[in-house]
DNA sequence: TTGAAAGCGCTAACAT
DNA sequence: ATGTTAGCGCTTTCAA
């Protein structure tokens, strides 16, 4: 620990407040002479005095701190978090990052945690519904950006990726190609991740002339065996092989691939396979698939954008929708 | 902002002293009455009551928070940082994470800026040397642990994989395939990752009676476009390709199958790959690609727990070795 | 132009 | 078995 302001002032021989004014650059404000200013200046330096910024952080009943909530480091959250933590320090902001694995009972906690500790605000990737969004005592005091999953409404602020386009474009590409038989893989069927998805999909069918089947649509969850399940009843139900795959996250494909490896893989020399989230292995892989990418970037920056906004600037929040990018393979 | 104990104790009408004594479980201790105790719990449940911990901070002189410095948060650092974070938390600490992208610049900067935050203590995967680390002058007074990266001397404290035995296995097992002509495609240089990778290599070559050729090692940087451009040139030296090459990250075999994709795919017919890092998909990709998994999981836990022996058990830094799971393909 | 003092929410030594 | 009180380091109102 560094010296105190008070150890300071005792040095420079004046008082606390005169300490702060020129530590905090009020010096003009109050008219602090310059040489008092200088002498403080001189001993802070010496000193290497940092005000402690947990008892400022108690005094101003601000912590120069936003909490984020996700459901895990992958590729696409551990990007959005390096971005987010990047752009905030710049602002002079703390990020403090806290993973749910999806449990919403986690999540129920992470928020009292990082609320305990004095955020300003909270950017989440939440599990909640709008329901329990609302009757969440901690939420309803702070400001609140969602990121990755969007709640209806326009009361609520959010950043996240134009799933249903992103899964739309992907879609047509392959009715384009002639496919017509285009499986379904999917999430947590109640995130909107997973509503906007299946949207995208089930327009671009219909765009392309093609008629909905909800036998093809499976959505029972993120990880890998999931994935790895839901590409086992297909195959089990059609033997020689569907003629398409979308599957829903970069997970899923994970469980797919595995199935396929495991079992015959031949089978997707057969079946065509496409994907929301994208990855640089997949340029390496012997079956092309075509994938959407998600500007994690663009999506960290624009988070913090509003909520910096909201924070500093009484602005108001604001709903993004980010667009992700095709990419053909 | 959730309620206060003070709030709490006027509530329940005790004194500030025993909601504080209820709530951090000095109640036995103490020998508060089991229906005060009772009261007090139930109220806080009510309210919904956690201690503001910046105020905790301040008066204990310990923030329970642990800076976390990486070069970036991809797959391995994701995970660590991951576990890192549930580990902390599950301890009632809090982990800050900052990143460096692997710019000693940047990296002086956090260090700076996380001790003005009063963290406790600091994991770090470091770029400096033994000299610049001694004479950083927060480092001096911190509690510190490196990962990944280890420096000189038995007066650091550290967690790492165990980088030389997972390239001495890894390499080994490459030899005993009858593959002798092996070129090594590294890292920054003086980082210990790179040292030690670079002695498991040579001395699995010396252990296999095959000489060490000096102009078969590059150690340029980890990026991607190393790795890219390391490949060319011993594609370039070598127009019908190497017996086999090892990559020392997972950035740098991506380099390494980018220039491949780009050139001639069929090289990788002939040239054996093997890579430090693991990643799932390596199980899908045409050529098998035998690997080292760092134990993430493991390296953070260590991690943790010395820090923690560190800042309440009086106890020792000490340094640990982790070892990585060769993944056979 | 500067200083005194209150108070942010909590813990713990000391009292009762 | 529980209460009173000082004080952690800072900012800010009010006073001088």
């Amino acid at each position: 620990m560094s010296i105190s302001l008070e150890d300071l002032a005792r040095r420079a021989k004046v008082s606390k407040t005169t300490v702060s004014l020129v530590i905090n650059g009020k010096s003009e404000e109050y008219r602090i002479s310059k040489e008092t200013q200088k002498k403080i200046q001189v001993l802070a330096k010496e000193y290497n005095f940092k005000p402690n910024s947990t008892a400022r952080a108690l005094r101003l009943k601000k912590s120069l701190t936003i909490g984020l909530i996700i459901p895990y480091l992958n590729r696409h959250f551990g990007r959005v978090a390096e971005v987010l933590e990047q752009t905030a320090r710049e602002a002079g902001y703390q990020i403090i990052i806290a993973i749910t694995d999806n449990f919403l009972e986690t999540e129920y906690d992470l928020i009292n945690n990082l609320a305990a500790r004095n955020i300003d605000g909270l950017i989440l990737a939440t599990m909640m519904n709008r329901d329990q969004y609302f009757k969440n005592p901690v939420i309803k005091k702070m400001p609140v950006m969602l990121i990755d999953r969007r709640l209806e409404g326009d009361d609520i602020g959010w950043v996240v990726s134009d799933d249903e386009t992103g899964t739309y474009d992907l879609v047509s590409t392959l009715c384009k190609e002639g496919i017509q038989d285009i499986h379904f893989i999917g999430g947590i069927q109640k995130l909107s991740t997973s509503i906007d998805r299946l949207k995208g999909y089930k327009k671009a069918l219909r765009d392309q002339g093609i008629g909905y089947d909800q036998q093809k649509v499976q959505q029972t969850g993120y990880a890998v065996k999931d994935g790895y399940e839901m590409t086992k009843n297909i195959f089990q139900k059609i033997k020689q092989g569907p003629q398409a795959i979308f599957t829903s996250a970069i997970t899923l494909l994970e469980g797919l691939l595995q199935y396929t490896k495991e079992h015959d893989s031949e089978m997707l020399n057969i079946t065509r396979v496409i994907t929301y989230d994208d990855h640089p292995m997949l340029d390496y892989l012997q079956t092309p698939i075509i994938s959407v990418r998600q500007n994690a970037e663009e999506i960290a920056k624009k988070a913090f954008e509003v909520m910096h906004g909201i924070l500093e600037q009484n602005k108001e929040f604001s709903q993004e929708l980010i667009k992700p990018k095709l990419i053909l393979r």
